[in-house]
DNA sequence: ATTAGTCTGTACTATTCGGTATATACCCGA
DNA sequence: TCGGGTATATACCGAATAGTACAGACTAAT
């Protein structure tokens, strides 16, 4: 029996596939299995804790990417500096842009919100739209705005993008949420 | 024996309550049966189709309850009258707060739209969108705005009202969806 | 009173579910 | 060459799954 998989992330980006197109519940074994190419036996050497294990897995996965790519570039901007706030926002946007796949790819948090998978992955779910929030709301204060108004305008950017990525799947075009960030981008700069 | 249900209709909201919480994977048999105290005879002869049949029945229902409550009103407005396009945008943010009940409650058609289960439903989750859109549009036109900028508009306050959906459930926090709300309604009218 | 049609509960099928146990194969260090 | 830890496949478990079959009980019209 030839070793496939080297290590247990090799595996994560196929099972945040499988999540993200199936649902937690939807998600059997045997489409993990499937789509993986790994038997139930090297799935459970990898996760002992089954699905759930799995599904924390990629939310750790995906919450690390966004604190990397999006949160601390928009975190860590000098105090001060507005142009380069300005400039980080519009990174993240096409960042955002990049990872969605243009409103193609769903975010697995707002699936895992919106069911009652909720209650098991509540904490990373909360913390995963309040550090974006957060770290969005820091970066319009320091490219000059008030501090209220950045947290309502950061949290009114991060809603419209989640809703724009329903509504181009729902609409089966993903120019609409192309056209959706660009508006958003264009608000939170203006 | 005695009947416990006249009419299919009369279960079909405890229907949706049990896909909307546990999503169209998730709802087992028993799950609804236990949710609307029938057993699979009676769900079996209310909808010969099973599952689908139930959840095609609940799509319509909550189709026709936007359709009556919040697309018609906004899309038979005089045109010219722009107060009363006004009045009418004004009315139908009241009419959502209520029907998501702040946040609480999740739009099914939203759960279906990010599932796989879209491909199921692909049409009703098309149409719902678009007549949202298009009806709020035509409204913000009588109230005085161009064609493109009214679909834009438009397009962004139902995306941000999903998306805000979202957020207030990952939250566990349903003021955050009345002030998301709030601003909607103010951009709308301003 | 009879009957036809409308519900309702229950037992049943076959399948699939998540998870476990086990046996086998591989690689690497001694 | 010989283990021992790491992967892998497979058979298996009890529970739950969607759906079917059917018999009983109620209602309403005849």
């Amino acid at each position: 029996m030839p070793r496939l998989v080297a290590e247990r992330s090799d595996i994560l980006p196929k099972l945040a596939e499988t999540f993200r197109t199936r649902g937690y519940e939807g998600a059997s074994l045997a489409h993990i299995g499937k789509a993986t190419g790994l038997g139930k036996g090297s799935l459970y050497h990898f996760f002992p804790g089954g699905k759930a294990e799995m599904a924390e897995a990629v939310l750790a996965e995906m919450g690390a990417w966004f604190e990397n790519s999006v949160f601390a570039p928009l975190r860590s901007i000098p105090a001060g500096d507005a142009a380069e706030a300005r400039a980080r926002i519009s990174e993240s946007c096409r960042a955002v842009e990049r990872y969605f796949a243009s409103g193609r790819r769903v975010c697995l948090f707002a699936v895992f919100a919106l069911s009652e998978t909720r209650s098991l992955f509540e904490k990373q779910v909360r913390d995963y739209f309040r550090n974006w929030v957060e770290a969005l709301a820091r970066a319009l204060v320091v490219a000059g705005r008030g501090p209220a108004a950045a947290r309502t305008e950061a949290f009114d950017a991060v809603a419209t993008i989640q809703g724009a990525i329903v509504l181009a799947r729902a609409a089966s075009d993903e120019r609409v949420f192309a056209g959706a960030l660009a508006r958003i981008e264009a608000r939170l700069l203006g």
